[in-house]
DNA sequence: TGACTTAGTGAACGGTTGTTCACTATACTT
DNA sequence: AAGTATAGTGAACAACCGTTCACTAAGTCA
């Protein structure tokens, strides 16, 4: 069955868009459509696709998962293997719950200990509780910037990670527009 | 145009595929499919949509460009309003060549000071000549690791982010297996 | 052995697809 | 005022769409 997503993701990843189930026949060697609706329908029940109100196939939330594609000292993975270069939607990947999610452009550099660079984009679920360690984006006399949730007996500290600036403590009302679920930078 | 494309767009977060040429001319009150065909030819010739060789629509490389939604510490940026929730396709913003692009997750701590942490997902696009600052990805005693890219009067310094560690004069043979061209982070 | 599931073939269906053509109404030039 | 783009209508075309049905071959299980 993974081989058989791995075809579709690379069908996906090639034209942006699924196959028909013509197209589907085709790629599997298929002589009839029909084995291809069939097996559609298998991975549609085992949950890897999803179907249109029109019957077109689209790709699921989730649709490609992360490939596992190694760790940087364990050797170099060639990304000649097909399975490197099988496409992981990275929107699907990121994106939870993309009505509650939204992206913003880091600016300053109260979070640069904790790998979030000015310039980096952020993207924000709003809506949850924040833990105690999450990075959230919180307003500070009026300002909206990003730092640590952090609690130390019972009380709410808000800490940047950089040395340069220093703890808040909020003294009545502390909002948080979200919490940071994703950190995504781009050279050049 | 603009505010066809963000149309566009939405069915196509909603449906996670672009419309037909009879639900394009639904979706801007159009009697008749000519006309979305003719606007679809439009927004192609203007390079924001393209074509299957099979004439479906499907969405540009960079179909969905990164919403201008403003710096973290100016005012904060509302949800609500439509146009930040406008999806953009990290896919697309991260990806220029799929062909040559592959992901690795990052192990180690040497680019730590360049926000590259462990865990980690780093996009890496092999065949380009590294450019003097790059991050690379570099073959160093037969262990692949991430550095910097630095020439120092004309000998190629490969320098980590992370003072524990140190420059690296590569003696004879130096591979590099590609550029990082972004970061990815995701919390939990 | 026999019953049952699974995977694929092949044909058929009504509806939808992308595309083209001829036509109309509105707006912008000069 | 006359001419010309521009935007949309409506109908038509063959090709293709998703879906269903009846059927076959191979494999599985008891």
């Amino acid at each position: 069955m993974e081989d058989q997503l791995k075809k579709i993701r690379k069908f996906f990843r090639i034209h942006r868009r699924l196959p028909t189930y013509q197209e589907l026949a085709n790629l599997f060697n298929f002589a009839s459509k029909n084995a291809a609706y069939k097996l559609a329908q298998k991975l549609i029940d085992a949950g890897f696709l999803e179907k249109d109100e029109t019957g077109k196939l689209i790709p699921k939330k989730l649709f490609a998962p992360l490939p596992n594609s190694g760790f940087v000292q364990a050797g170099f993975p060639s990304p000649a293997e097909e399975e490197l270069i099988d496409t992981i939607s990275f929107d699907e990947y990121l994106i939870d719950k993309p009505e509650s999610t939204f992206i913003l452009r880091v600016s300053g550099d109260s979070m640069i200990d904790a790998g979030i660079h000015p310039g980096d984009i952020v993207l924000i679920e709003k809506g949850r509780t924040p833990k105690d360690g999450d990075v959230v984006i919180a307003s500070v006399d009026g300002e909206w910037t990003l730092k640590y949730y952090h609690k130390e007996q019972n009380k709410i500290v808000l800490v940047p990670a950089n040395k340069k600036y220093q703890k808040i403590y909020p003294k009545n009302s502390l909002e948080i527009g979200g919490i940071v679920i994703s950190v995504v930078r781009k050279y050049n």
